[in-house]
DNA sequence: GCAAAAGTGTTGTGATTACACCCATGT
DNA sequence: ACATGGGTGTAATCACAACACTTTTGC
């Protein structure tokens, strides 16, 4: 942005491109990893699904752009959600329509949130992560790859379990999520330990209900996070 | 992209934005890690450093972009550098004259090049990173403290460091350019294992010429990234 | 009292650090 | 010979994992 100035004043010099947002909004639901898709009713990639996504808006920014599309289709009530940028695509061939710089953001959510969003019939579903072969429109199916990636890299270093949780949970509960994420068993007694020293959480005193066992304790998580 | 079809296909519907690309130029000059910066000739903001960049052409990719850019600065003969895309910064404020959508990308090099870039007297300007306070242009002292981020958390994971030395280079130089990054001293034998374990480098049985004193054994750098 | 899951104590192992030392080279 | 930095061995520390064990609840 620098020897371009000429150019910057005159608007028929530079290239207009359309900027987009895409989102990847994942949750855990019964220890599988999920996403929600769209399914496209226009050409081209009709009838395909796709990943939820809007165009940024002449005065807004890509942050606002990605909670409005989070908002606007899992509208949900007033809670919060993690919402992250994770990279831009912008190959001219990606959309053979027009030239398109799709800026992606990852999303996490609780799972009660996702079947919501699901349940409005806004023509969304959810599909685990194993189960999509290529069946995604455009270059979805690697933004989805990747945002499965950063989230197993940044687990272990940044408290994003917790976006996937509801307010209250148990250790249980986070190691189902932390294994679905990571897609192998962790050792119970280790993670236990490593969370407790994390700092992160904190005990309520409060316990489970209707168990049919022992009932555990529930925790909340004290860190904070780029919550919408 | 998914229910905006019909806007896609009226050119006037979508709003149309200028995309560039920003580079974070940066390498280990005398121990400190530097960045090359760009003094700008026009307002707004004339008369500051900022960083080089440039519009992301009609039929050109993002990485194509940045690549273009880093070899049009830093017109390097044929040799290779670490290109990383970085972040996309695009809220509405942050250019006055108009709605700029900016995808930074980091890149490194040997001092050697960058002397070589600055030398070629086009204006260009290297600076140590203690030493820029809030003296650049735009947004653009976030976008440099951002890259000296994810240069440190991908240290250790990522062989990266190669990137900021000539093809041979001895353990103390491999040395110097972590401690350049982390802004802290590392432990000598600790550091030598745990390179010669990475299986990043291999030794060439060439030494050190010219020295003082014992002349040092040449490394070469066995790992792949992101060259460009 | 028994089943099932919550929660804890103890031990072992691998990685990394810290420190001390030896080695090789040019003056 | 000696100063200087390259290079190596050994011990200590830490984090983490594995395992066995105790505890608590509902039926």
């Amino acid at each position: 942005m620098t020897q371009h100035d000429l150019q910057a004043y005159d608007p028929s010099a530079y290239p207009p491109m359309a900027v987009t947002v895409d989102l990847v909004l994942m949750s855990v639901v019964e220890g599988q990893l999920t996403v929600l898709l769209q399914r496209r009713d226009q050409p081209p990639f009709a009838g395909v699904q796709a990943l939820p996504g809007g165009f940024v808006g002449p005065a807004e920014g890509l942050d606002e752009a990605a909670a409005r599309v989070l908002s606007s289709k899992a509208g949900f009530g007033g809670k919060q959600a993690w919402l992250e940028q994770l990279y831009t695509f912008g190959s001219p061939a990606r959309d053979p329509r027009m030239r398109i710089v799709s800026v992606a953001y990852f999303a996490l959510l609780p799972a009660g949130e996702l079947a919501e969003a699901v349940a409005a019939g806004q023509g969304l579903v959810q599909m685990p992560l194993g189960a999509m072969e290529d069946v995604l429109a455009f270059d979805h199916a690697g933004i989805v790859a990747l945002a499965h990636e950063r989230l197993k890299g940044k687990l272990d270093y940044v408290p994003l379990a917790f976006a996937l949780l509801p307010a209250l949970f148990t250790l249980r509960d986070l190691q189902d999520v932390h294994e679905a994420i990571l897609g192998k068993p962790l050792n119970k007694p280790a993670f236990r330990r490593r969370m407790l020293d994390s700092g992160w959480i904190e005990p309520t005193g409060e316990r489970e209900v209707e168990t049919a066992f022992r009932p555990a304790e529930l925790y909340r998580c004290v860190a904070e996070g780029p919550r919408v």
